[in-house]
DNA sequence: AGTTGCACCTGGCTGC
DNA sequence: TGCAGCCAGGTGCAAC
C-alpha cells in the first residue's frame, strides 16, 4: 500500500497511542513476515517504553527506552489498527484477524495490532548506536518534505542520470518515500513526461532548470495534500482508527488509463516502466 | 555502475 | 456460480 503519505498517516496514529506508553505484552503470531522476526522479538520488546514514533522514508521507527530501536515497514498491504480495551472495532471480524501477525498491549489499556495479508512488511530491532550506519538506512535519500528538498537538490541528484524520470523518482536512494502513485501524480502536475531522461532537470551549466523547480514543487504539493487527506485507500490502507484515507478521489492521472486528461482533455495512457504501471497524458506531459 | 526482471505473498476484480 | 488469469501502493537480489 503505502507511500510516504500513508506511512505518515499511520505514524501520527501510532504516535498518539504509543508514545509514553509501555509495551506491557507483545505477541508475535508467526515466525516471519517478509523476513524472519529478530530473535526473542516479543521478549526483547516487553516492558519497554516508547519514547518517540518517527518516520524515515517509508519506515516507521519507534524509539524505545532500552538500547534498541524498533523498525517497521508496511510492505504493500500492512496496516496497524488501534483497539481500545473492551471496545473492539466493529467490522474487524474473523476474516481480517487471520492476518493479524503482531499485537502490542500497551500500559494504557489500548492494543495495537499489525495486519498484513501479503506479508511484504517486516519488523527489525536495531541497536540505537548502529541505526545510522545500518544497511536499511545508510543509503536512503533525501526527504521530499524536508527543508533541503527543492529544484536545485533535485537537479543535483539527477545530474548525469540516463534512466527515466519515473525510475529516478522511485529510487529510494535518491529521494525517500515516493512510490508509484505519487510519482505519476507529481509528473502530471509538473507537466513532465515520465519517459524523459532524469538528467534533463539540470541546465547545461549545471544549474536547476525551470522543470526541476516545477517538479520539486509538484512533489511537495501532492504529498502535502495527500497527508492532509489521510493518504490514499485503494485496497488496504486504513488510518489506525480504521477510517479510510480519501486522497484516492483526488488522483488526476493514476489508474485513469483511457479517460480524458483532466487538464488538457488528451488521452491518459498506461505504459510499463521498470516493471511498474505508469499513467501519463501524452498531451500535456512533455 | 546502472538497469531490468523476477521473486516474495494474498486477495480482489474481470471476463469467459 | 466458478474459476483462470491478471493486477496491486514495495523492495532486494540475480543476471545482463
Amino acid at each position: 500500500m503505502p507511500e510516504l503519505p500513508e506511512v505518515e498517516t499511520v505514524r501520527r496514529g501510532l504516535e498518539a497511542a504509543m508514545v509514553g506508553a509501555q509495551l506491557a505484552a507483545v505477541e508475535q503470531r508467526r515466525p516471519d513476515l517478509r523476513f524472519p522476526f529478530p530473535e526473542r522479538f516479543a521478549e526483547r520488546l516487553t516492558g519497554q517504553r516508547v519514547e518517540a514514533l518517527r518516520r524515515r522514508a517509508k519506515y516507521l521507527i519507534a524509539d524505545l527506552d532500552g538500547t534498541d530501536v524498533l523498525v517497521m515497514h508496511l510492505g504493500m498491504s500492512g496496516s496497524f489498527r488501534i483497539e481500545q480495551a473492551r471496545a473492539p472495532i466493529l467490522g474487524a471480524g474473523a476474516k481480517n484477524s487471520l492476518h493479524d501477525h503482531v499485537t502490542f498491549d500497551l500500559s494504557t489499556g489500548a492494543r495495537v495490532v499489525y495486519n498484513d495479508p501479503r506479508r511484504f512488511g517486516f519488523m527489525q530491532l536495531i541497536p540505537r548506536s548502529e541505526f545510522a550506519a545500518h544497511p536499511l538506512f545508510n543509503k536512503i535519500g533525501i526527504e521530499p518534505l524536508g527543508d533541503e528538498f527543492d529544484g536545485a537538490a533535485l537537479a543535483r541528484l539527477f545530474a548525469g542520470k540516463t534512466t527515466s524520470l519515473k525510475a529516478a523518482l522511485l529510487d529510494q536512494t535518491l529521494i525517500a518515500g515516493l512510490g508509484n502513485i505519487y510519482v505519476c501524480e507529481a509528473l502530471h502536475r509538473a507537466g513532465l513526461s515520465p519517459r524523459r531522461v532524469a538528467a534533463c532537470l539540470a541546465c547545461n551549466d549545471g544549474t536547476p532548470s525551470a522543470r526541476a523547480t516545477r517538479l520539486a514543487r509538484a512533489i511537495r504539493e501532492v504529498l502535502n495534500e495527500a497527508v492532509a487527506a489521510g493518504g490514499s485507500s485503494l485496497r488496504d490502507h486504513r488510518k489506525t482508527d480504521g477510517a479510510l484515507g480519501y486522497f484516492q478521489h483526488s488522483f488526476r492521472i493514476y489508474s485513469r488509463a483511457g479517460e480524458p486528461c483532466a487538464r488538457c482533455g488528451g488521452l491518459v495512457r498506461r505504459i510499463t516502466q521498470a516493471g511498474r504501471a505508469t499513467f501519463y497524458c501524452g498531451g500535456c506531459q512533455r
